[in-house]
DNA sequence: TTTATTCACGACATCGTTTTCGTAAGTTTT
DNA sequence: AAAACTTACGAAAACGATGTCGTGAATAAA
């Protein structure tokens, strides 16, 4: 009853200041300004609900990551949040907390038309992508970024998770590494296959045997994980060089070797997947690959504007890589080389 | 028009439709049954548009907060969220960046309706707090967790920061400090008072005269935060004890500590308040005093479920205070102490 | 059997906007 | 001055779901 109770004050109808309000040119500039002024005046808000159902927009959308705890998603979604503010959009959040089960039925709840287009980093377990389909097949423009599905026609943002994979491990090769553990968490994701191709072709390109026992996916809570991991790190065939998938599987190893006395770089290099700003602060400090998490948000949620607002349609569902970097630092250190330098940061 | 295509296809009326689906009892179990199966076979999803105009709800919350890429606050929108999916609410998220006028801006626009309550931590720079009033005044349920405005009267969920900080202030001089910095980003926040007032009742308790110079607030990006990192630290009278109410400036303490070559403990010991796990494996380990991020998260949206829900409307105004805990780490070993202990939390 | 009651359903107004379509004036054309 | 347009506004029909009434029929009470 509020544009109604507007158009009374005014002594104009409902539509004049409907109109009056969007700035049509069917309204004389005089009436527009009256009307302005007195919206202005009682603090009118249009309902979003009517406006939605009317105009079958919900100037919304959703952002479905598996966690928000984690910095690779939290500057994510500020860069997502950074754009959609700037366009007006409000932004939905769905957690699926790696459950596909939960990915799942909130991809169901979203075919409602409760959001205008979707966002999604997909679980760790997903691997049925019927719920993904179903919502291409409504229409309902939707977006990966970082854990894509390949199999479906979406466009699609990540990182050169392949190329780095492959310098991570030829970053370990050169300084001096020969037994290299590829540590994930989830094996199914398209960022674990890539990184590990990656792992597997720089090992191939130094002429080193690929080792099956070398390649673990560590799946489980934090207790799991480190006993996981202090397994591999007790066995005979320790490996000296460790390439995390995942942070926290590079901080489990931190954590596991400081149990057991073992000395990083010395004893074993450590490389790991990371946007933590105090990587730095480890001790060692911890070399990383660093995604543009922040610009990955950004680029997934300008082109999914795009799609929403139907500015082309089909050029649009190209993959976009954004680069990563690798930033050497002492968790890898070449044992000839002197420990004096600092921090260098290679683009990949 | 899906309810009404729905009808058509069971030959019954739309308000029929709709009762049997939400399971009315003038409905008789015969056509609810055919209902849902029709609904369910047809893919049926309620417009949520629609049912939000008319009943006045939006089944939806708003999430007003500083910033995500931040432990606290990413793990207590995972606990809102938690309690949000169970109850069948959604979540939109609003970054504020640590700006009034974004603050300012988002409350203005959740006027219209779009949520049925928010829960908000204010921004550092909030000091003018009529746009919180205004929520008050249109009766929209407002919960504050953690940053809190006490003037406004609405249910505030915070942890023991005076405590904390005297514990932490206390620990620091238990340990051998007798300078003992007190760092802050932003001085007017209610946590920051709060702690700034344990610290100094710690001082007057150990007879230490309190030192205006010693309690400073640094405001700026990271590179700014150094440089009066590095200032305060290269001063003659640096402190031989570093309280920081927040993460960032502990890391940047460390940074510069590298730097010059202070010795952490030794030179100077250091306590912060921080939620990230990682602060174990930092070069030495980080005392904290960490918040039950995650209990906050859900302690704040489970009253305001409760406003929204209408359940009682006074007794809920009152404060939570939940419990935070010290952990001891090496940052702040005593130098007469064993070196031998590892790792110890005491509830504050 | 008649009356009163419950049962099971449908018609319709409503939520607040948007938008199409009319339609009175006023304006320009011949 | 009649015809043809513009201008500036209003009436009304959506959008889809909810909920109040009303109403026939079936059942129960008299």
């Amino acid at each position: 009853m509020n544009l109604k109770l507007l158009a009374r004050e005014l002594n104009l109808s409902i539509s004049t200041v409907s109109k009056a309000l969007r700035d049509s040119h069917e309204i004389s500039s005089k009436t527009k300004l009256a009307v302005q002024a007195k919206a202005k005046q009682l603090n009118y808000q249009p309902n979003p609900f009517a406006s939605s159902l009317r105009k079958q927009k919900s100037k919304t959308i959703a952002v479905v990551v598996p966690d928000v705890a984690n910095n690779f998603f939290a500057l994510a979604i500020n860069g997502i949040e950074s754009i959609a503010q700037e366009k007006g959009y409000n932004v939905l959040i769905f957690l699926t907390h790696e459950d596909p089960q939960k990915e799942i039925a909130i991809t169901r709840l979203l075919q409602n038309g409760r959001v205008d287009g979707i966002m999604i980093s997909l679980s760790g377990e997903t691997s049925d992508i019927s719920h993904l389909r179903e919502l291409i097949e409504k229409e309902i423009p939707l977006v990966f970024f970082d854990r894509v599905a390949d199999q479906i026609k979406s466009p699609k943002i990540t990182t050169d998770d392949y190329n780095c994979g492959k310098k991570a491990t030829q970053h370990l090769i050169e300084n001096g590494c020969k037994k290299i553990a590829f540590l994930s968490i989830y094996e199914k994701l398209s960022t674990t296959n890539k990184r590990s191709s990656g792992y597997l072709d720089a090992l191939k390109d130094n002429g080193i045997k690929q080792n099956s026992k070398l390649m673990l996916s560590f799946n489980g809570d934090e207790e799991k994980i480190n006993d996981l991991t202090r397994k591999l790190l007790k066995s005979k065939n320790r490996p000296d060089g460790i390439f995390a998938s995942v942070e926290r599987l590079a901080l489990s190893c931190y954590e596991i070797c400081g149990e057991l006395s073992i000395k990083i770089p010395e004893d074993i290099k450590i490389i790991s997947f990371s946007n933590m700003p105090m990587a730095a602060l480890l001790n060692p400090s911890l070399s990383t690959i660093t995604q543009p998490a922040f610009e990955i948000g950004r680029e997934a949620a300008d082109i999914l504007f795009k799609l929403v607002e139907k500015r082309g349609h089909n050029f649009l569902l190209e993959k976009t890589i954004l680069k990563s970097h690798l930033v050497e630092r002492h968790s890898t250190w070449g044992n000839l080389k002197p420990k004096t330098k600092v921090e260098k940061v290679r683009n990949s």
